[in-house]
DNA sequence: GTCTATAGAGTGATAGAC
DNA sequence: GTCTATCACTCTATAGAC
């Protein structure tokens, strides 16, 4: 019974996966253990609550991980404008040009949405105030309205990828958005 | 054991609320059973393929229902800025201000999607066809592209909506969407 | 008798918890 | 690995309309 070397941390991205793929009702512990090489046994060690503090913690990874490459930048950046810029550098790197779906919007649509409310709700006003100061830095008109609506783009972006199938959905919607950005910036 | 007066038609509506409120998955036979008052000898009756003959159903309901309260007017409409307009009415009146999420968006981003690719392909195909002819007709320039905007808009407001259990925020964004709409109409 | 709508016990498979 | 609950689904049995 060798003891394989894994962490909690390590885990969180294939979870991650695995609930994108599946979503949190249909991803299974025997999918989690075919994905993840572990045992019940394992999971349950590492995550004593069960799926539930799994997805918890994957949730938590992923604001971690938006919190130093987005929200952060966004809102200590010197050049507001090329903040702005950065975040959909990274967001369209981070969603893979639409071919990766989010997982805090699709779990805001999902039966399980309830028991993630206060992460969900947490991950999308993190992000709309850091966007909206970046925004009123740069100079632009109504920054809680147009973050609101940047945010909107993005998640329905990925929805309309996933549903035609064809990522160029979200890389349009984005190169749309750059253009409508650009005039205030220079 | 009475005879009461069931149509497959009846069930759809109740149907359709149920997989918005639960999603494809965790929609159980027992709780579209509760629902729906029928026990399973009647579901299977009218739904021999069951749920997947289920949602089916429900999305071609959607789906004609679109046809003919979106997308024929915005097809046939004469005056074509109106029919924007109006599209925008039933939209808000469906989605009830944001409260009511789209069933099939949410389909979109679930594990169940590909059981259903074919008709939620079809159903935002339709939509942003024959809103790119309204918008062409009303002198937007690039109406494939607002098109598809303004339907990343829809289905990220209600995400958001969702998200913040807030339906203001899809109001909002339908607010501004009509007054980006505006110059170029009249 | 036939057809349609109904009810629900019973099936094997699989779920998550531990 | 073991547990119990629940899953989707099958099947038999009904009642009433024709």
């Amino acid at each position: 019974m060798a003891r394989r070397i894994s962490e909690r941390s390590d885990l969180l991205p294939v979870l991650g996966e695995v609930f994108r793929d599946h979503g949190f009702e249909a991803a299974s512990l025997s999918v989690i253990g075919a994905r993840t090489g572990l045992g019940k046994g394992s999971l349950y060690h590492f995550f004593p609550g069960g799926k539930e503090e799994m997805a918890k913690a994957v949730l938590d990874e992923i604001d971690g991980w938006f919190e130093s490459e987005v929200f952060r930048p966004l809102r200590e950046g010197q050049d507001a404008a090329a903040a702005v810029e950065a975040m959909l550098v990274a967001v369209d790197a981070y969603f893979r040009s639409g071919r990766r779906i989010c997982l805090v919007g699709a779990l805001a649509l999902a039966d399980s949405r309830e028991r993630f409310s206060a992460q969900i709700a947490g991950y999308f006003s993190a992000w709309q105030e850091a966007l909206a100061g970046a925004l009123a830095r740069s100079g632009h008109a109504d920054p809680e309205a147009l973050a609101e609506e940047i945010l909107a783009l993005i998640q329905g972006g990925l929805v309309l990828a996933r549903a035609h199938d064809e990522a160029g959905v979200f890389t349009r919607l984005l190169a749309r958005l750059r253009l409508k950005l650009r005039p205030a910036g220079q």
